[in-house]
DNA sequence: GTGACTTTGTGCATGCGTTCACATGAACCT
DNA sequence: AGGTTCATGTGAACGCATGCACAAAGTCAC
């Protein structure tokens, strides 16, 4: 069900051109995704079609963002405003998909006080009272990764019960905590991997099959920091 | 696959700590996997671990850091040095894990000339230019939605395969070419999705199952900017 | 050297997501 | 009003990932 917000964007960008109604192929289209997948996964939703003709745009629209929770505007509170909390607090995207950012948190003293995207970052210590201020809210966690058990400690403390991770770190919380990650290196790497496989089939034409090679391990250069096998 | 940059920081997290060797239950844990998942992505790769015992940090490392191509250096490209694109081009987590920043581009000419993170901001017009000098590379869109695709294409016809876009758009690329978004809207919609059956829980107790209940439909009110059915 | 113990590697079953294909049903034209 | 056309909604098959449970294999102690 993580494609549901994919929809709701596709059918934003239905709406922005006044087009009132889309077949499941259209919708599919502009969602990079199967029209049987898509059709499969509102019928989840209820019956929102009408056979022969299509979705509703506007109608469905409003069906989905209420299943995902988007009638309401969620409050949402960052933690570490350096270089990626930042950016995210300037990120007006946010608020046009029913998020508004409520807070700034950081625990470097030199900070507080320090105005980013017209709202004042405060003290790690206020967290609490920010949480029980404002309700349920959502987490983001942009502090080192070595801090970020400790925050996402203190988030569950407060109260918090949905976090956003961009720290390279997998997170211990209990199971009534949603934690959903950001990796970019990850992202990068899987990238990588394809990449690489890539560019091999030029170098070896028989394919990139044979990379088991367990005589590999004996190739490591002494120096190159990982060592070989002894 | 996806899991075995997980593997890898975790490995370097025990490698941190002059750990030699691994379990695979111990690797599982640092990573937040089932263990036999964990064993059975590995068999994949070969048989690098040594029963009754377990595995060689710094041999499996080397082994997976191979296997995802991370022995050499992949050049990116940034192309979008807005808030986002600043970000990312500080950031140190990438030279620490086998990716180097070696262009920044931008279409807006009161940026280019501008240096951010040591590295001047290009042209976007120098795309092909930076492309052909470092050959297989990682492009990066930071632009906004309206630009992505158009980027996305330019960076195609210069020769890239590999793409990380942060635009919230579908971008449409030939098949040979490998595309993964970050889209944080999305992230942060699913954490909705949860948070709001979560608090749903206390209002309803029989539980959330009755959201289907098509009769929501009229209840939408007239100013809500979606339209109620006709 | 032998035995007991530890941990890997994997066969197998289960469950989930995806996709094809088609029947159902609504609207439109004559 | 009847037939035609069109797109939805869904039944069923397929394929893949997950996780259990166990045999193979190697180590350590004596
Ligand atoms: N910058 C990026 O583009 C980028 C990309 C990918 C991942 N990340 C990850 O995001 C995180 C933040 O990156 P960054 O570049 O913004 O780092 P940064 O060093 O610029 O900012 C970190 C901020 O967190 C604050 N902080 C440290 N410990 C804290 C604590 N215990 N409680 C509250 N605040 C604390 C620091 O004061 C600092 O302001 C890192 O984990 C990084 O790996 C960043
Ligand atoms: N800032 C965030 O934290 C954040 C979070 C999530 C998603 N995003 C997405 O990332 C993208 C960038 O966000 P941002 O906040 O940095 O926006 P921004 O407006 O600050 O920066 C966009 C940059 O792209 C440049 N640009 C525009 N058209 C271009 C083109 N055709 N070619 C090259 N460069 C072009 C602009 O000159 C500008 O410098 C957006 O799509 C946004 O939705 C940003």
């Amino acid at each position: 069900m993580a494609r549901l917000p994919v929809y709701l964007r596709a059918l934003g960008t239905f709406a922005d051109r006044n087009v009132a109604t889309v077949s499941s192929e259209e919708l599919a289209g502009a969602a990079g995704v199967n029209s049987a997948k898509l059709r499969k996964d509102l019928s989840y939703l209820g019956s929102y079609g009408t056979r022969g003709v299509g979705y509703e745009v506007a109608y469905l629209r409003y069906q989905i963002s209420r299943q995902i929770g988007l009638t309401q505007d969620w409050p949402v509170l960052i933690v570490g405003i350096g270089n990626l909390g930042q950016a995210l607090a300037n990120y007006g995207g946010f608020v046009s998909r029913g998020f508004r950012v409520v807070a700034l948190l950081d625990a470097d003293p030199a900070r507080a006080g320090e105005v980013v995207a017209g709202l004042a970052v405060r003290p790690f210590a206020d967290l609490s009272a920010v949480a029980a201020e404002h309700g349920p809210c959502i987490g983001v966690i942009a502090t080192p990764a070595s801090a970020a058990q400790q925050v996402a400690g203190a988030l569950v403390a407060a109260g918090v019960r949905s976090i956003l991770n961009f720290a390279p770190a997998v997170l211990a919380v209990p199971d009534s905590v949603d934690v959903r990650k950001v990796d970019l290196s990850i992202e990068l790497q899987i990238l990588a991997y394809h990449e690489q496989r890539k560019t091999a089939r030029f170098v070896a034409l028989d394919g990139p099959d044979d990379v088991r090679d367990p005589r590999f391990g004996a190739e490591v250069p002494a120096g190159a920091g990982f060592g070989g096998r002894p």
